[in-house]
DNA sequence: AAAAAAT
């Protein structure tokens, strides 16, 4: 097996890296570092967890080892799509460069500039910033891009997903042509691949296997609960996790819950904390100082539960997870297996719930799809008391159908058609995969419904657009011009049309079409 | 329908 030592590394490098415990270079470290001590542009294709930061850390700070910073121009940069990831990245500088004079600045918003712009003047040899922070920074005059030797792109899917791209190929145009590029994401996408072919010179690519999402270490379970009415679906989903939480017991040291908006993020810490729950929100809209201070406590252990939106779900490296809660199911597939990765590190064991209603039904089979198991089904917990009203039990709302739909079908007409497309859409929530003898009424109508919708959409989107000539030809004669030409019936006074409808009607509609089709 | 990031 490969060690460090046999790495090539600054021996200051090496050393901090012996008293951090590491002994061997995990694959990914083992295949970017040689080409990264060449001097060559390395494309890492891995995901968080595999050993990452270091595998451009270490590199780099054997290179910077000779020469020195000068003032405002700082020699590598390191660019990552969360603060909390610079900030982790940060740290890993620190902790490796502590036997080498390099030095840092890590450039995030959410902070105070005067701390950053001395730092930067003083002239640093490794920049870690977010990208916005630092276009803000160039944009002050305050830096100096043309003396980058080094740079990296960390968690760049992520930027993707961020809509980074644009300020990552600014930043890439304003450091030197001769740079070397360490490049990482987690998948190539289309537009990835793209940057990388404009910006990476002959790459090497070193990939490391997909992290398993059925990894023996994580077990995955699944609570589907159908809430009796819509409204109490928040409801029910805390007690849910509540009950969940505590049938888990003294096995639960440690979690994080996501949510996927951040008002659920607060409002499912506000109530765990009510219920005695050990358990603060982290996310975007919070301040800085609150999200580092929250993180910090929840990796020093004193606090329990991190109620947390995506801010959270990649690339932080928390050790020691005992559980993840999917308070939420995620829309993007992707994002559970970040998100349940979270535990189960580092061969530990953890546990990953998540909750489902029916209307997750697509994002799970999404989710499912991609990690190529059916999450195992569980039932819920004893102490959860809401238990049978939200169990998956279709009946209730079968027998609701079937008495609202016999009523509905008896009349006709636009508007009774969408009060009957907001049912459906309740009966296809509720269609699970049990009682045949309903089944029949209910599998019916989603599966007709679906592309009808589409089409009705269009309908009505092509009855709007008739409308508005017709309109403008003062001809508004149709019933189905909808509820405000309804309810005024034929008696709309001619002035109140008159600011929608400039003096040559006629020529106003062709303008219109021909803006509209070109 | 939403999260993240520059103010």
């Amino acid at each position: 097996m490969t060690k460090f030592s046999e790495l090539n590394l600054d021996p200051n490098v090496l050393k901090a890296v012996a008293e951090a415990g590491y002994e061997a270079p995990t694959p990914i470290q083992e295949g970017a570092i040689p080409p990264a001590l060449e001097g060559k542009d390395v494309l890492g294709i891995a995901q968080t967890g595999t050993g990452k930061t270091a595998s451009f850390t270490l590199p780099m700070l054997t290179r910077l080892a000779t020469g020195r910073a000068r003032a405002r121009m700082p020699r590598s940069l390191v660019l990552a799509p969360t603060r909390e990831l610079a900030a982790q990245v940060a740290e890993n500088f620190d902790l490796y460069a502590k036997h080498t004079k390099l030095t840092k600045a890590l450039l995030i918003g959410g902070v105070s500039f005067g701390e950053q712009d001395k730092l930067i003047d003083r002239g640093v040899d490794v920049l870690i910033a977010t990208p916005g922070r630092l276009l803000d920074h160039f944009e002050r005059g305050k830096l100096l891009l043309t003396g980058v030797q080094i740079m990296v792109v960390d968690e760049a899917d992520r930027m993707l997903d961020m809509g980074f791209i644009p300020d990552i190929e600014r930043i890439f145009q304003l450091t030197p042509f001769t740079r070397q590029t360490l490049f990482f994401s987690a998948t190539m996408a289309p537009e990835i691949e793209r940057i990388t072919n404009t910006f990476l010179h002959a790459p090497v690519r070193v990939e490391v296997a997909r992290q398993a999402t059925t990894s023996e270490t994580i077990t995955q379970k699944l609570v589907e609960i159908v809430p009796p009415r819509k409204d109490q679906t928040a409801k029910a989903k805390r007690e849910l996790l509540r009950a969940l939480i505590q049938a888990e017991g003294e096995a639960c040291t440690n979690a994080i819950i996501f949510c996927n908006r951040k008002s659920d993020v607060d409002i499912v810490a506000k109530s765990l904390k009510s219920h005695g729950f050990d358990a603060a929100p982290i996310h975007g809209d919070l301040e800085q100082s609150q999200r580092t201070k929250t993180l910090d406590a929840f990796r020093d252990g004193k606090l329990q539960l991190l109620i947390a939106s995506d801010v959270a779900a990649r690339g932080l490296d928390i050790p020691a997870v005992s559980h993840v809660f999917n308070y939420d199911l995620p829309s993007h597939a992707e994002d559970y297996v970040h998100r349940i990765g979270r535990t189960g590190r580092a061969g530990r064991l953890g546990t990953a719930y998540s909750i489902a209603t029916p209307s997750d039904d697509k994002y799970l089979a999404a989710i499912e799809h991609l990690v190529k198991i059916t999450i195992p089904r569980v039932e819920v917990p004893e102490g959860f008391t809401l238990s049978e009203a939200t169990l998956r039990e279709p009946k209730k709302y079968d027998e609701k159908e079937g008495g609202r739909s016999s009523s509905s079908s008896s009349r006709s007409g636009s508007r009774t058609r969408s009060r009957t497309r907001s049912r459906d859409r309740d009966e296809s929530l509720a269609a699970p995969v049990v009682e045949p003898v309903l089944a029949e009424a209910v599998v019916e109508t989603p599966v007709v419904e679906a592309p009808k919708r589409e089409e009705r959409r269009d309908e009505r989107r092509e009855e709007r657009r008739d409308d508005r000539r017709e309109r403008d030809r003062s001809r508004p004669r149709d019933r189905d011009t909808g509820p405000v030409v309804v309810g005024m019936g034929d008696h709309v006074p001619d002035f109140l049309l008159r600011p929608f409808r400039p003096s040559k009607p006629a020529t106003v509609t062709e303008e219109v079409e021909e803006t509209s089709e070109g």
